[in-house]
DNA sequence: TGACACTATCTGTCTTGTCAATCACTTATC
DNA sequence: GATAAGTGATTGACAAGACAGATAGTGTCA
C-alpha cells in the first residue's frame, strides 16, 4: 500500500481514526445489509426507519424528525415511507394541531418486524465488529465517538 | 432518549462503540459529501475511485481490484468508471497478458483532479471529526479500527 | 381579513445503484 | 486442439436516491 511514506499525504493521527471509521463502516456494513435483507426481508434504511419509531415516544414521529435522524438517507423519506407504509409496517396519521404535518406510526406488524430484524441484525454486528475489538478498545471507541451521537449537532467546534 | 434504560435492548460495550463508527460517518459525510461537490465538482465515490487509483503502483488498477477495495460502491463499478472516464479522469486500458481484463489508469486530469478534491477535502474532515476528538481519543479509535483496513478480512473471528 | 413569508410534505424528473443475464476470453482436461 | 468449466467485465431492466418545483397549511402584521 505504501500510503505511510508518501510526502503527499501527512499521516495525521486523525487521518487514521477517519480511515478507521470509514473502513468499519464500510467493511461491517457489507456484510450486514445482506444478510439482513436475506434474514430479515428488508434493507437496513428501514430497519433505520422502523428503529427511530421504535425508540420515540408513542412510537411514532413527523417526517421531518424521521429525515433529520435517519443515518442513511438524507433525502427522500417520503418514498421511503411510502414502501414501508405499502408492507403495513408503518401507517401515517394527522397531526393534531397541524393539518400540514404527517406523524408516521409504527403498526403492530411494524413492532415485530423491528424486534425480528433487530434480533437477528445484532449477532452479525457482534461477529463482524464487536468481537474484533478488545473491552478496552470498545470502551476507547464509544466514549470517543459518543459525541457525534449524544450532542448530535454540537461539539467543540469553536 | 431512554435507549440506555429499555431493558430489550442489552447495553452492551461494542453496541455503543458501533453507534459511534456509524454515527461518526453518516454525520461527517452528509457534510462532506455536498462540500466536496461544492468545491472539486465530484462526488465522494469517484474521490474514492481517484484516491485508489492514486495509491496503486503505476496508478492504475483492474476493475474487479477497484470494486473490492471500494468503500463507497459494492456494485456498479463499470457505470461510475464510465462516467469518470467521460469526464477525463481515468482511461481504460488493455490488461497484457489477460485479454478479458481492462486496466484503469489514472490520466494526468484524473492526477491533478484528485490532489485537488483530496486537498479540498481534507479540511472538512478534520474540522467535522479530527477537532472533535482529543490527541488521546484519537490514537485510541486509530488503533482499534486499524484492523478494518490493515488485514482488511482476517481478524480475532476465530 | 388580506397579503406576505415561512414551514411541511409531496410530485416530476433525472441520476445512480442493483441484480441477473450475457459476451469474451482463459484455463483445465481429455 | 477440441470441449467444458471458470473468470472478468459489460449490458438491460428495474429499484432507489437526489434535486427542483409545486401544493397546502400556518403564523404575523398591517
Amino acid at each position: 500500500m505504501a500510503k505511510d511514506e508518501d510526502p503527499n499525504r501527512p499521516a495525521a493521527l486523525w487521518m487514521d481514526a477517519w480511515r478507521g471509521v470509514l473502513y468499519a463502516n464500510a467493511r461491517v456494513l457489507q456484510v450486514a445489509e445482506p444478510d439482513l435483507i436475506a434474514t430479515a426481508g428488508i434493507p437496513l434504511s428501514w430497519l433505520d426507519v422502523l428503529a427511530q419509531l421504535y425508540d420515540a415516544p408513542g412510537n411514532s414521529l413527523r417526517m421531518q424528525d424521521l429525515q433529520q435522524h435517519s443515518l442513511f438517507t438524507r433525502s427522500g423519506i417520503t418514498r421511503l415511507v411510502d414502501r414501508i407504509e405499502a408492507a403495513g409496517l408503518v401507517r401515517r396519521e394527522p397531526v393534531v394541531g397541524d393539518r400540514r404535518g404527517v406523524l408516521v406510526v409504527l403498526t403492530p406488524d411494524g413492532f415485530g418486524k423491528h424486534q425480528a430484524a433487530f434480533a437477528a441484525h445484532l449477532p452479525i454486528i457482534e461477529r463482524e465488529f464487536g468481537r474484533r475489538l478488545t473491552p478496552d478498545q470498545q470502551r476507547a471507541v464509544a466514549g470517543a465517538l459518543a459525541a457525534f451521537w449524544r450532542n448530535d449537532g454540537a461539539g467543540p467546534t469553536d
